[in-house]
DNA sequence: CTAAACGATGACGTAACGTCAATGTCAAGG
DNA sequence: CCTTGACATTGACGTTACGTCATCGTTTAG
């Protein structure tokens, strides 16, 4: 004769390595009942508990939820084949999503490291079809494709030593430029800094006064844009723009 | 100039692609208090606010909890960076479980097509390594190695067609097992099953009498056997063990 | 002027438990 | 016998990021 185990709740939960806790909660939605002990009111845990409970957590380590092994386990006719394969397929949607996330994500860290340029599409790749097209027509209304093209061409041909280097000197541009926000777009420090930022962009390709003043505006308008600017100072972008004004007019005399 | 847009909730929810009900949670929480116009109470989005929301969607696509967002867009001493490795390296390992997950679930698919052996190690491949010790030390102490090995090899030699029929045979036992149930153990109905169960565990290796009641014993005491016989029937496993006891004692004589 | 559409707040629900809190029970030691 | 600490019970609230009413006031189109 095989002895019959019995097991309180702690018991069960330290040879189960879950907590007493979710054992009541499996109780309270009736996926795992257990007898009582009439004296004391105490659960007790026979060999068919354990079995079930085997099958419970095996189905969840599937991730199944527990509604869902709850119909498997009390009907019989239930398709656990089917139920599986909607299972696999909804994890790897998961998995696909997850995938893309860590993309993003990587990217962006390189970005911030300053390590490689990214294009504002590739940065907001995770994003909806939707959104996307919003930004694509936007970036498209603002600097025509052979800008872009330019820029990315210029910026190839660097070393990554020297993108190092010019990726930290636009960091210290716009450091250098909330430095001079409390003398005024007019400033000489500002204006230094409007001309070191002019100098700088010439790593990328040749802008003209036109293309400064739409930058001007994008990063004020465009999203993506004002969005860096916010990070360093609120008022950062519409300081630009007056600063960036002042230096186009000037340069236009 | 630029004319500064004014968003109603809707129109913003719209516009970012999510729900008023989440904007107003935001609002709730802090993460985006928007101006309200005095006269009625509505929220107005300005452009800072729709700066920021892009800024929470964004990180909230990056799989950011809503309160990391909101601590790395208030403190402007957040380290953004660090938070990002993080947040990749967490993410790095939600995906290998995922893949570990979906191993499993595939191999359980197959295993109910009957389509491969899967060995309980496999199966229980997902599990903590806790668990998995104990498994294999119970699996240790009923059969030796041997057997096992023998086993595996055995099946092995067989061709896909061959090991598809083996399969659907072991199926078909167990389903005329339960049917004999009513007749008793006893009955010719489930010797004839036992003796059929006997012959097919020949494709796997040479069955002892003491495997076959070690088996018995097996089927009802180890959890995962135990699983899968309740499956079929609560009451297969020792019906089972009773039927195989009375099968060995008449084999003995 | 009315009805539809939109705005506001408040409350409850979700999944799977974690975490008290208040109270009862059991086994061991003084 | 009593105490103490570990364990048991139930009940209630907290968690995440909102969804879904319900009730009410406001705006807008016809």
């Amino acid at each position: 004769m095989t002895t019959e185990p019995r097991y309180t709740i702690r018991q069960l939960a330290a040879l189960a390595g879950i907590s007493p806790r979710a054992l009541r909660h499996y109780d309270a939605i009736g996926l795992l009942r257990p007898a009582r002990n009439p004296a004391n009111g105490y659960r007790l845990y026979r060999r068919e508990d354990v079995l079930r409970l085997q099958q419970i957590l095996f189905l969840r380590e599937l991730g199944l939820s527990l509604e869902a092994i709850q119909t498997a386990l009390d009907r019989p006719d239930f398709d656990l084949l089917h139920a599986l394969e909607e299972q696999r397929q909804a994890l790897r949607e998961r998995q696909a999503r997850l995938a893309r996330l860590i993309q993003t994500v990587e990217r962006t860290i390189l970005h911030l490291k300053g390590e490689t340029t990214m294009s504002d599409n590739e940065l907001f790749a995770g994003f909806s079809e939707e959104q996307q097209a919003r930004y694509e027509q936007e970036i498209e209304q603002r600097f025509g494709d052979r800008q872009l093209n330019e820029s990315r061409q210029r910026w190839g041909s660097y070393s990554l030593e020297q993108k190092r280097r010019i990726m930290e000197e636009g960091g210290a541009i716009y450091r250098d430029m909330v430095a001079a926000m409390p003398y005024g777009p007019a400033s000489p420090q500002a204006q230094a800094c409007v001309a070191r930022w002019h100098q700088h962009l010439r790593y990328f390709y040749e802008p003209t006064t036109e293309i400064l003043l739409g930058l001007a505006d994008g990063y004020n308008d465009d999203p993506r844009f004002a969005a860096f600017f916010q990070r360093l100072h609120p008022d950062l972008a519409p300081f630009m723009r007056s600063a960036i004004r002042i230096y186009c007019q000037q340069a236009g005399e």
